[in-house]
RNA sequence: GCACCCGUAGCUCAGUUGGAUAGAGCGUCUGACUACGAAUCAGAAGGUCAUAGGUUCGAAUCCUGUCGGGUGCACCA
């Protein structure tokens, strides 16, 4: 609700301040104010207006008194405020009409907002190499790409999620190395083992990282392999491409744990064998984009200039160029990553062709973009076409995400300029582990890594936190507290609640930091059930559904009936008031929880998911406070316990919309 | 060499486009359960916002320098 209340507010103070002072404010900055009782809005404006004045005119007037003009506008202007008034040396500060605003609220949704993309946005995340089991450093990728997802649908956006599957690189081929090489084994011996596949190869290929180091020129293998797989010949290549099948399908069924779902797999495979570069490569060179150097040390290679800027700080050691095509004809990395890019965006001839690959209980389909048509399984599937992609991976890439970009703004046309501006790279810091955590899962370290603040995961060296793993941890921690609160319950259901526990803890644990903050993690901090965790959160809702059930059970509505408290309009403005000293706590709480939208708006502007989180925790915790201060069940006024239980709904409501933006289900009980 | 990220309470982190008294959680200390479930709540102690300048009516926030930590700048993927 103060979404586009604050809106209103912003323009009433852009028209005002043109019409009394001839000024035209771009930002207007509407706040919140510390607390209530300095109002719901407000405005330091006056300031800007003041320096503006003085800049324009040479008039000096004070910012107290301009904020006095600036209020007596608005009071004409503004129907939702019961006063307007400046405080200090020249904030205005808007207060709303408590009752009839709290009555209007129950009527109305979560949030209604505008879609800020012209079109459908493709949001790529998770994209881990399949050749192991999912560590928790993909889990902050995914959990903050499905995060973002939610987001953005949440605030009216289309959005296709697409997870990118890089099934012909080299850890793909050194798993094949490893199962050939080091475990003599054939494509049948590797089709026929059981067990959990991904950690098999989780630990083949730390196998393959040592074999590696113990002789270089076992490198040799891994070349070779590559080189079978890109030609898609012989065994290797089969080998390869069930590896890459069979892990991603368990990539797909770590992140269902969390209920993360995707629309498109992209292969890598596939942009390769559909030849996607020989559009882009054309493209980009009618478009200017790229160049072909024919003297110097790239002399016969196809370079993307930098920025002038940029090329003025080129030295010996560092080109400012990016090279995208070999000199000898072939395309790198950074020329196929544009090429896919393009794709997503539509400006590309070619497509993939579709095959239905992971189908989730609730009829959703993944479906795989591969390079040949196969049965009909995929005449109506539809991807790419984006107005704008979004793109989560870590800030390790964006150097090379600001190449890709280019290369889009490059090619497209005019009409599409402005979306692909709005395309960007969502860059996060990744998961490392504290050295305290490197000991607990078993391995040694070195003098000078115990001394670090943290270590980086290692796939090759098998150093890592995997997802599977600390989900049953989490499982099994949640377990064993609804074992004795919920004795009662079923199996299946204790169960269910576990599940729900642990994912809510997971994914609040890597939502509530900012993206650009490193996570050095902690099993300690990670397994906590206290204080600002998931867990916290579910029991905030856990109590206001033991309280539905309470009053139900005693014949009493929740939410109460809004008629119940419209005949009462005086009694709520009493209780609804501030007391003079201290700002009104149920007005406060009532406020917070129609900052839901606000949270949600600036969460989609920023593209920073955690905003979302920590808005969700601090409405759980006002929440908390409230039911610790007033028993609803036993309030005997009947009128008086309508609004208390008015205010809970709300409450409810708007948090349970901010966890579902996270992707956080609240069970019944726990 | 250049670019980007980070430095805020003992620890881990927030901090609304520059605004009102810098906030949480953990930890420490003091209290509150025959319960609308204590996986909780109330209270206390704890900060020179790395550092030195600058801009501004106003700076944790913007600019510059310095120090410390991380990452990137491949004809790798």
């Amino acid at each position: 609700m103060f979404h586009p209340l604050r809106e209103s507010v912003r323009a009433a103070i852009q028209a005002a301040v043109e019409r009394q002072f001839g000024i035209v404010l771009a930002d207007v900055a509407v706040e919140f104010p510390p607390n209530v009782a300095l109002g719901d809005l407000a405005t330091p404006a006056a300031f800007e207006i003041a320096k503006r004045l003085k800049a324009a005119t040479g008039e000096k007037r004070s910012p107290r008194d301009i904020a006095l003009a600036l209020a007596e506008a608005l009071r004409a202007e503004l129907r939702d405020f019961d006063r307007i008034e400046v405080a200090g040396a020249g904030y205005v500060n808007l207060f709303l009409r408590r009752p009839e605003t709290l009555l209007r609220a129950l009527d109305a949704p979560a949030a209604a907002l505008a879609p800020r993309f012209g079109g459908k946005v493709i949001v790529e995340h998770t994209s881990v190499n399949p050749n192991k089991s999912a560590h928790i450093g993909h889990l902050r990728n995914a959990a903050l790409g499905d995060a973002l997802v939610r987001i953005l649908r949440a605030a009216g956006e289309t959005v296709e999620v697409h997870n990118y599957i890089d099934d012909t690189g080299a850890q793909v081929a050194d798993v094949v190395v490893g199962f050939v090489y080091i475990e003599g084994k054939s494509l049948a011996d590797v089709e026929a083992m059981t067990g959990k596949f991904d950690d098999a190869c989780w630990d083949l290929y730390a196998r393959v990282g040592a074999w590696y180091a113990e002789d270089e020129s076992r490198l040799r293998l891994r070349a070779e392999t590559l080189h079978a797989i890109e030609r898609r010949e012989g065994e290797l290549a089969a080998l390869a491409e069930h590896i890459a099948e069979r892990i991603a399908r368990c990539h797909l069924a770590t992140m269902q744990r969390l209920g993360i779902q995707y629309d498109a797999l992209p292969c890598e495979s596939a942009i390769l064998q559909l030849n996607f570069w020989a559009d882009a490569f054309e493209r980009l060179k009618a478009a200017g984009a790229i160049v072909y150097e024919t003297e110097g040390r790239r002399a016969g290679c196809w370079v993307m200039r930098a920025d002038p800027e940029a090329a003025a700080t080129a030295d010996d050691e560092h080109d400012a160029d990016k090279i995208l095509v070999r000199s000898n004809g072939t395309v790198n990395y950074t020329g196929k990553d544009i090429a896919y890019h393009l794709w997503k965006l539509g400006l590309l001839d070619r497509d993939f062709h579709y095959r239905a690959f992971y189908r989730y209980p609730d009829g959703h389909i993944a479906w795989m973009g591969g390079a040949t048509a196969s049965e009909a399984d995929s005449p109506r599937a539809q991807f790419g076409h984006g107005a704008a992609y979004l793109n989560v991976i870590d800030a390790g890439q964006s150097y090379a995400q600001a190449f890709v970009k280019r290369g889009a703004l490059a090619v497209a046309p005019p009409s599409a300029q402005d979306s692909i501006a709005a395309s960007a790279h969502i860059a996060y810091e990744k998961v490392a582990l504290t050295p305290a955590s490197c000991l607990e899962l078993g391995f040694t370290l070195s003098e000078e890594d115990r001394r670090r603040p943290f270590v980086s995961m290692s796939g090759r060296k098998g150093l890592g936190v995997k997802a599977d793993d600390l989900l049953d941890r989490l499982e099994g921690k949640a377990l064993a507290h609804v074992e004795a609160s919920q004795s009662a319950l079923p199996e299946v259901e204790r169960r269910d609640i576990a599940r729900k526990v642990a994912v809510a803890a997971i994914r609040y644990f890597l939502l509530k930091f900012a993206r650009t903050t490193l996570i050095a993690f902690d099993f300690a901090d990670a397994l906590a059930e206290q204080g600002e965790t998931g867990v916290y959160l579910l029991y905030s809702l856990v109590r206001m559904a033991s309280i539905r059930r309470k009053l139900r059970a005693a014949g009493l509505d929740f939410p109460a009936p809004a008629a119940a408290l419209r005949d009462h309009l005086a009694q709520l403005e009493a209780w609804l008031r501030d007391d003079g000293q201290s700002a009104n706590e149920f007005w406060a709480l009532a406020a917070l929880a129609l900052r839901y939208d606000a949270a949600l708006a600036e969460a989609r502007e920023t593209l920073e998911p955690s905003v979302v989180a920590k808005y969700a925790f601090q409405l759980a915790q006002a929440f908390s406070a409230f039911y610790n201060r007033h028993n609803i069940r036993h309030e005997s006024d009947n009128v008086r316990r309508a609004f208390l239980i008015t205010l809970a709904s709300l409450v409810e409501s708007r948090l349970r919309a901010a966890l579902n933006v996270l992707g956080i289900d609240a069970p019944e009980r726990m």
